[in-house]
DNA sequence: GTCTATACTAGGATAGAC
DNA sequence: GTCTATCCTAGTATAGAC
């Protein structure tokens, strides 16, 4: 009761009342620094010391702030994916209204990719532990991803609707390829690499609809079985 | 015809007397069973306990076997990637001397994506964990998706020196997202669903090279810095 | 709100019986 | 070779001072 707790009990959050705006301050730095160890070390990777650390402070002072190292990593993934999410569909949201539908497919896949690449650390986080994460974790994580791809399926199913990509394809495959191809640039993607960000989108929507290859268009490698789709 | 690794040497690693056919019957059952688990529960979430039980022995039992869990690891992690790799070149080489390196290319990818698809776990584990692992553990693995990765980039220049594929790509950059875009594949793929295998390995060089637009190629969405290259 | 100190547990690793 | 028992460390989580 130091910590003036009314007894009034808490939800299932943590959650301070008091907002001092320097104590708000410090939970936003500690998801902050939480995304940048969980990008690049990974979920199991990733001790609450380390976070401590990063953040200057003690890996017991952060249970003012979460309740748990989990609910603290579920907020930094689900956060991060879902502002990836909010960004894509604000990028094509701010498509003009007659834009094609290859055109808002195209615009979020490079406004995904550059997110991820250059923006949000946390969401490159969610999409490389996606997968990877204990039970508990990973159910909301997978219910987010799952309304994030679907959103991509519908850009896709537009596409093919109207004829700007073959219809005969497995969309779904052909989504997943794209998305995994995405989420993986996290590999390997250097900014000081010969290709920005930017340049990876594009290059992976030419891929998409073009491909790289210079010879003649063959429609469809295997005539039978390519599937319906989704 | 792919894999035969004939346990020659044995430096560093644990002794070797026994080798009761028995024994190293058990020693592969070990093998065997951890690669299931990393595969589908990533490292960090495999405990030695979990192996054990899978391989229907204790966790201290283990250690006749292996120097620790990191080196178990790494032989699974390892030797799982090597097999790929191997198989992808035995798919190459097989190929008649005259196929072209387009054909080459489509049949190294394909040959990558069903080996890890539906024959090896290990394979499977490898490209799952590579980046999520602990440095000691991360390096020998990295050295060899490096090596692997080689590979991929000589059937990409080859494709690109004689014609097959836009020289002006970004070559490193189309590979990774080619790349990544295989492996994620174990994150989605069904043996269920409407594709094979073997239709997604083409779907994706389908992709490469001509892309499943239905529009009249745009050569380069962006004229300007598309870049060189490696 | 954040600190220090400490309880507790999972899991990797070792020892010795058999 | 495999078992059981045990040690030991890392790391999560709690308590209470300040």
């Amino acid at each position: 009761m130091v910590t003036a707790q009314p007894e009034g009990r808490e939800p299932a959050r943590k959650r301070r009342a008091p907002v001092t705006s320097r104590g708000e301050d410090k939970r936003r730095r500690i998801l902050e620094v939480a995304g940048e160890l969980l990008a690049t070390r990974g979920y199991a990777g990733t001790s609450l010391a380390d976070i401590a650390e990063a953040a200057g402070t003690h890996a017991g002072s952060l249970y003012y702030h979460f309740d748990s190292r989990e609910q603290l990593a579920e907020e930094v993934l689900t956060s991060g994916t879902r502002a990836a999410m909010d960004h894509t569909r604000a990028a094509v949201d701010a498509l003009p209204a007659n834009a094609s539908s290859r055109r808002r497919l195209e615009t979020a896949i490079t406004a995904h990719v550059a997110f991820i690449l250059e923006r949000s650390p946390a969401a490159l986080a969610g999409a490389r532990a996606v997968g990877q994460l204990p039970p508990p974790l990973a159910e909301p994580l997978h219910a987010l991803f799952r309304e994030y791809g679907d959103y991509f399926a519908e850009l896709f199913e537009a596409a093919a609707a109207d004829g700007a990509i073959d219809p005969t394809v497995d969309l779904r495959a052909a989504r997943m390829l794209v998305v995994g191809a995405a989420n993986w640039t996290a590999e390997w993607f250097r900014p000081d690499g010969p290709s920005s960000a930017e340049d990876v989108g594009q290059l992976l929507c030419r891929l998409i609809f073009d491909g790289i290859g210079t010879g003649r268009r063959r429609p469809a490698p295997r005539p039978t079985g390519a599937g319906e789709h989704r």
